[in-house]
DNA sequence: TATATTTGCGTATAATTAACGCAAACTAAA
DNA sequence: TTTAGTTTGCGTTAATTATACGCAAATATA
């Protein structure tokens, strides 16, 4: 039958999550289908009356308890027509950066367990997952150099080193932490607090607050955010 | 029944042709379906053995004789679920850039015509293609600056004022010929060929041809395109 | 009290960008 | 044949931005 279309569209999650000074990406292991015992991105099969935006939040909110408002689209894979082995599949994938340092997660109906994995230790994943993250990753560090995405991975208020090392982490570079600081600080869109964070040893530190206000009102005026390094 | 998944998949195509220092948009007039007689972008469903890629680029070729070896993915757009009335459509679209002074268009057996559009004299489209072209614009605009995609829009051979033009239509500001022409060929990846162009007026020009083998090797030792204006 | 550590601010130099001058090489008009 | 108009190609200078550091202040700990 020429005309019938047998293709299935599911929706994916990559939630890139920061603790500790590093980077994280949620995984869960499957409870159901082929790819039992594999561990997979949170993801599935989108619903006849549901927007792309709409499946991918409920899926991960199903899945692992984590509860976004908005995710960003990454890219649709559907050229491999064998990617799941049981149907044609197409996925679209969406990404959301978060602070994992206070996210609760726990593994709901539709998965075994939930997990944050190292980026550097991913496993063999499930179906092109891992294509997937890796593209995710990519997408992530481009990101980071030209839009202040960095601050969804830190708590509201942040000392300017977790800033430093999250980009030094995530580009895998070294920085000049003057500069990088002097340079941040020029754009004016973070606010100092009068909180000193709990200090670990050396100066105290003030906490900064990124202020998105301020940050917008710049966009109107045409500002450019960018961070490049040597 | 609760299960099943009623969603269609489509490939949408937006060609950009540049010709006569403007930007175009190369759309169809269908022949069938609820959307007859409206303006709309190439493109069709996708076949179940079929990749996305190969969809759009069999859509565009029958609809448009436009072969083509490579387009580039944009957005999956599946949040309107009334984008398309009679059912739920979730469309993937790709662009692509050509130079539109030497490409033959005609409409074939899925299209009554086959036209370029110029960019700011868009019609009202079928579905949602106006948004999806919006958004195609904001990614060739963004994709200018960072990438040297300018040069599949032009001639193999073609003159520094053409490449500077293409760069001030398209973006949409004032640049300095004079910088710009320092800067584009301090990156070393154009050849300056032996011919010159058919003269207008004023002094006779040199052609120059972009060397992608070179911008390669550029590309290999960290090197990283960008045009910036004031 | 001395030492190690981290923060916060500053300064000198190099590199890049922006703004503009001007002669060369042509066409077309006078 | 000259003159005016146009576009190219190469150059100079000032302003801005990036890079590479120096160093004292403020704390914990030995």
């Amino acid at each position: 039958m020429e005309n019938f279309q047998n293709i299935r569209i599911a929706v994916d999650a990559i939630v890139f999550g920061y603790k500790n000074n590093n980077l994280y990406v949620l995984l869960i292991e499957q409870k159901f289908g082929s790819a039992e015992k594999y561990w997979a991105l949170p993801g599935g099969l989108v619903k006849s009356e549901e927007s792309l935006s709409d499946a991918v939040i409920r899926e991960l909110h199903e899945e692992t308890n984590v509860q976004l408002t908005f995710m960003e689209q990454l890219y649709t894979f559907g050229d491999d027509i064998k990617r799941d082995s049981r149907n044609r599949v197409i996925s679209v994938a969406y990404y959301a950066l978060v602070d994992a340092s206070n996210l609760e997660i726990k593994a709901d109906t539709d998965a075994e367990k939930v997990q944050w994995f190292k980026i550097d230790g991913i496993p063999s994943l499930a179906f092109d997952h891992n294509l997937i993250v890796k593209s995710a990753i990519a997408r992530l560090k481009g990101k980071l150099t030209y839009e202040p995405i960095g601050f969804d991975l830190l708590p509201d208020e942040f000392l300017f080193s977790d800033l430093e090392n999250l980009y030094c982490t995530i580009l895998e570079k070294e920085i000049d932490r003057r500069n990088f600081r002097k340079k941040i600080l020029s754009y004016g869109f973070l606010d100092q607090t009068e909180h000193f964070s709990p200090i670990k040893s050396g100066r105290p530190a003030k906490l900064f607050r990124f202020n998105k206000l301020k940050y917008n009102e710049l966009i109107e005026k045409g500002f450019h955010f960018e961070i490049k390094f040597a």
